[in-house]
DNA sequence: CGTCTATTTGAATGTACTCAAAAGCGGTGG
DNA sequence: CCACCGCTTTTGAGTACATTCAAATAGACG
């Protein structure tokens, strides 16, 4: 079942039962990805929520000098950091685009909409999911202003081996708010100190 | 009426009748204080949601080393940044500091589950306010790494006047990532290319 | 008024950036 | 299967933005 993940991700914040299992499982659209593909383009309306069920997805920011800037990579088993495609804005600012093979799930806003009127609790489950992406935000911009690249990397690699595995250098580099040229050279001497 | 400006605020985001107001205004603290005073202490439990009422108050995060990185200033009408002390965790780490006399409501833990079992409709505005809070992060740290010190100030002080004028500029250094020293020198080329 | 803290100023330093070029790597077509 | 192409990563030199340290000045508060 595509939805086995999503389901045991839910019921680790509140319990589900069958009707709510089905409800859900009815409305979400399963979206399989190849490398490279672009799953929301930035100046699109706002649609859906993104779940990543296999794979990994990056969003990003394109500024006014047409610099990209990774805000988020995203991982199985997470929601894409692109919160922005379901605000309130008619348009997003982000793009999201697939850095492997995979699929996605797609939660579309009328769908939401429907399933926080009929089972209230989800309400409480995206709540604290945004409570929690809010908080490893805040954490990130304290050691984005208060720890040195190099560090921020180690610190990386150590949360997320897998994507520091998976995922072109030069969106860590992004990632971690640094020049891909910088990584590189930080990459040399982290190399050097562990071996 | 002392919860006036929070009524306010919520009914923003979901309608509330007069049970839903009184229930709130029941569970609700005062909770005054004066310049420099501390709120909530790094190391204590988590124990309620903060609303200002009246003033500022900062958050802010002490590192190994011993210095402060201020990760939030929260003006009157806003909820306080440090959601970490209403978190899961047993302790927060974050201590939260009164820059001026004012009046917060405080939204103790047990009331607030309370007021999510009574009405479920809390849940939802919750989730709009971390939904925000996340957004407004996500931006912050983009630009903390595409654009300068400077910039970062200048649309500072567009976008929090109120807080640009009456918080000490050290604090205002350290949310925006820097050294007091520099922002003076930022300050100092802002105020004669102005006049 | 005096003390304590915040802000300013300056000089020296360092971390990370820009620009340029070379090397590596993966895919595609001949 | 190899050669070529485009893109990513590495390397190096020069530079800039921001820091550290030290000291002077200004401001706030009892």
């Amino acid at each position: 079942m595509t939805t086995e993940r999503i389901i045991k991700n839910i019921s680790q914040y509140i319990p589900l039962d069958q009707a709510e299992i089905d409800f859900l499982a009815s409305v979400l659209i399963p979206r399989p990805f190849k490398q490279g593909e672009l799953i929301v383009k930035s100046g699109e309306p706002a649609r859906y929520m993104i779940f990543v069920d296999e794979g990994y997805l990056m969003t990003y920011y394109t500024d006014i000098n047409g610099a990209d800037h990774v805000i988020a990579l995203t991982g199985e088993g997470w929601w894409s950091g692109d919160i922005h495609s379901f605000s309130e804005q008619y348009v997003t600012r982000y793009s999201t685009k697939a850095l492997s093979a995979g699929e996605a799930l797609l939660l579309p806003k009328p769908a939401q909409e429907q399933l926080l009127e009929a089972y209230p609790k989800f309400e409480r489950y995206f709540r604290i999911i945004f409570q929690r992406g809010l908080m490893r935000q805040q954490l990130r911009y304290i050691e984005g202003h208060s720890t040195s690249a190099e560090e921020r990397y180690r610190s990386f690699i150590r949360a997320y081996p897998d994507i520091a595995r998976r995922v072109p250098q030069k969106y860590i580099a992004s990632y971690l708010g640094i020049t891909p040229e910088f990584l590189s050279k930080i990459r040399r001497k982290v190399a050097t100190s562990k071996s």
